[in-house]
DNA sequence: CCTACCGATCGGTAGG
DNA sequence: CCTACCGATCGGTAGG
């Protein structure tokens, strides 16, 4: 492999990154109907049909976006959590783990999780399937607190997550950090009277 | 005024009605993009462009739909709290208000209120200014709380927010019903300790 | 990566 | 309320 191959390897490859990290901005910010492929192409610096070279169709690439983003959030909340013993402790550390991923400034990362409902059938199926997967990861957290009787955990497991989601939506930065607000999430759901 | 005329005039009131309840109804599964004029017709048994008969633009449907919903939730939940005394009481009554609101079968009502992304600029300014109007109400309510040191009460005031909208993304008729979900979540944000 | 284009669909209008 | 249409924009492709 000479050099050049080297270097155009890395430049397609690095190109591909800066248009899925483009991409997953301004669906975040427009959501999927409102972003159109000469949105993307414009905000890459080529033409929206130039894009077909590095992806399939906007479907995958919206999937794509999605699934990774929910790669990367598992696999930071479940190393956030590993060593934790408490129950409580645990949700603590898995809240800050996710709004730390969810408020980061720039990120490949999500809020683009509650656009379900403008996507295609198709699309939407491997979403929620995802999702599904992930939110698993929750109903273990919960299922191990200690909550006392009359608390729906199902209900439970489905405010919290839902705040977790939404708070990129009222996040402005300079206020309170993502840590300190997952401090606040923590608190609300830490019942143990 | 004759008894033809009367008629004709109820008959095209009920339309626009009809017409207003159907766009709601799309609105709230497919978001604004995902919804176009020929859907609404045709979910209303007319063609598209019949449809500007009864309003001026797809954005002042959208509009007109979203500031009446929260007309209706604001009168409602107004309503609720009312006779009630204690904040913690309060805080309820409002919660169950608006889960009743929300998570009606049928409605008029919201749960289009998440989808500002997709929206025209100019739009999206109208309804976020209705929307703070609307979080005003919740405003007042939390200031009245006796909620301990070191809770933010303006974080607290968002998750309760983002929880009671993100609620009819999960909400599935025949398990708990939307008053029985408002306990959960009073009860989550009764923080007397 | 661009030029040049495809068929489909969009919001909206004229004219009846 | 329909017919018939407008200009704009969409996702995507061929061919270089």
């Amino acid at each position: 492999m000479s050099k050049k191959q080297v270097a155009s390897d890395q430049g397609t490859r690095s190109r591909r990154d800066e248009i899925l990290t483009v991409a997953a901005q301004l669906f975040a910010r427009k959501g999927y109907r409102g972003t159109s492929m000469r949105d993307i192409g414009e905000a890459s610096g080529v033409l929206g049909g130039s894009l077909y070279h590095h992806i399939k169709s906007k479907d995958a690439l919206f999937v794509e976006l999605h699934n990774g983003a929910l790669d990367a959030a598992e696999a930071r909340i479940a190393a956030a959590v590993a060593d934790v013993a408490d129950p409580w402790d645990r949700l603590e550390a898995a809240c800050v783990a996710m709004l730390e991923v969810q408020l980061a400034p720039d990120s490949l990362t999500m809020p683009m999780m509650n656009d379900f409902r403008e996507v295609p059938d198709a699309v939407r199926v491997e979403l929620v399937a995802r999702r599904d997967r992930f939110e698993g990861l929750f109903r273990a957290i919960v299922a191990d607190l200690p909550l006392p009787a009359g608390i729906d955990r199902s209900i439970y497991r489905n405010l919290l997550l839902s705040q977790l989601n939404a708070a990129a939506d009222w996040f402005r930065p300079g206020r309170l950090t993502p840590r300190e607000i997952a401090g606040q999430v923590a608190r609300l759901f830490r019942h143990d009277g």
